[in-house]
DNA sequence: TTTGTTTCGGGACGATCGTTCAGGTAGTTT
DNA sequence: AAACTACCTGAACGATCGTCCCGAAACAAA
């Protein structure tokens, strides 16, 4: 069995992941909604009729979009991880580091988390992606309260998803209390 | 002044409530996409032309509706504080309720909801509509820990949004505890 | 070189979209 | 009754949509 030997699949592939960066771009530029073969197309720079030979539907290149996107912000996630545990942090201020960039410079992409959050609850394919994140917080973390764990899951989601609807994004020292408390033992 | 008695006008504005419950029904079964002037028109039973009349353009037809489902999940919210009073209830019971009938009967009304938030992320004329539930519990609660509140807001948000991408929706009895932790001063 | 496979892309088709328009109807005012 | 206003609606226009077709080009296997 050989691995990618083929130049002109090579070619495909790369020219596939260009499209879904495109997609990405223009989901967190104009949503969903604004997702075209033709928008993407042109955001990708590629003829019209690329995209819709690289996917064999409109929908595909959503859902591989959004799939993609979601294993991007649960690696982001895992990195976090690690590195609060490198220092040996209890991991408040990461967190609260990686609220504050996730309402300011990547308001975009949080953005087109939730996209997929909502698709997510319509389509049934597109939930273990949409889960992503959540399932490397479960086991990565140690949880003895698991009551608090939940609570701590459910707490992140609620301050991203408000945070896109206040009128500008929080810093991290504002976060800072409320993700404190979250991650309080008692 | 008087108080709507040409009886155009309030034929007029029975229909534009007729086409927002419409709009409002589309939205719960396909989502925001499947909003257009001919599906509208279609589910309130109407020329397609009574919908472009009434709103001067799609995306008001869009704001109008949600700005209507935010009011009343705002007044929903309101009763269940009363109702929870009127019992001297801390409000643990209530509000496990309401959240597994959110998740169960009204995931769709739910699903709506969050749809809401998301086109209030990218549009600001929507969120004055999409805070006010947040609002309606900010002021009739009385808080004493500031940041114990803001948790307990963004809780209830996460659990929404994550039990609409969970495989079924979850009992009351289930959520109880997760409530009450939120409740729970420390 | 020949044959086969995969990618590429211009062009087009039918469907559906938002919106406009102009004429018609019903209710109000004078 | 006449003038006016507000609501209603069938028909249609131009734009954009997803998708398909088919030949060309690039590359691999023979």
């Amino acid at each position: 069995m050989k691995l990618q030997v083929d130049g002109r699949k090579a070619r495909g592939d790369k020219r596939r992941a260009e499209i879904i960066a495109a997609a990405l771009r223009v989901i967190e530029r104009d949503g969903v909604a604004g997702v075209t073969h033709r928008t993407v197309a042109a955001e990708a720079g590629v003829p019209t009729t690329s995209t819709t030979y690289h996917f064999s539907s409109l929908d595909d290149l959503l859902v591989a979009t959004l799939i993609s996107c979601a294993r991007d912000m649960a690696t982001e996630v895992y990195w976090m991880i690690d590195r609060a545990r490198s220092r040996g942090s209890r991991g408040a201020e990461e967190v609260a580091g990686l609220l504050a960039e996730a309402l300011g410079p990547q308001r975009g992409r949080t953005m087109a988390e939730y996209e997929l959050y909502l698709l997510a609850a319509r389509k049934p394919e597109l939930r273990p992606a949409a889960r992503r994140w959540l399932d490397v917080l479960t086991s990565m973390v140690r949880h003895d309260d698991e009551v608090a764990f939940r609570v701590f899951l459910a707490g992140i989601d609620g301050l991203l998803i408000q945070g896109l609807i206040d009128d500008g994004p929080p810093s991290a020292e504002e976060l800072r209390p409320v993700v404190d408390y979250l991650l309080k033992p008692r």
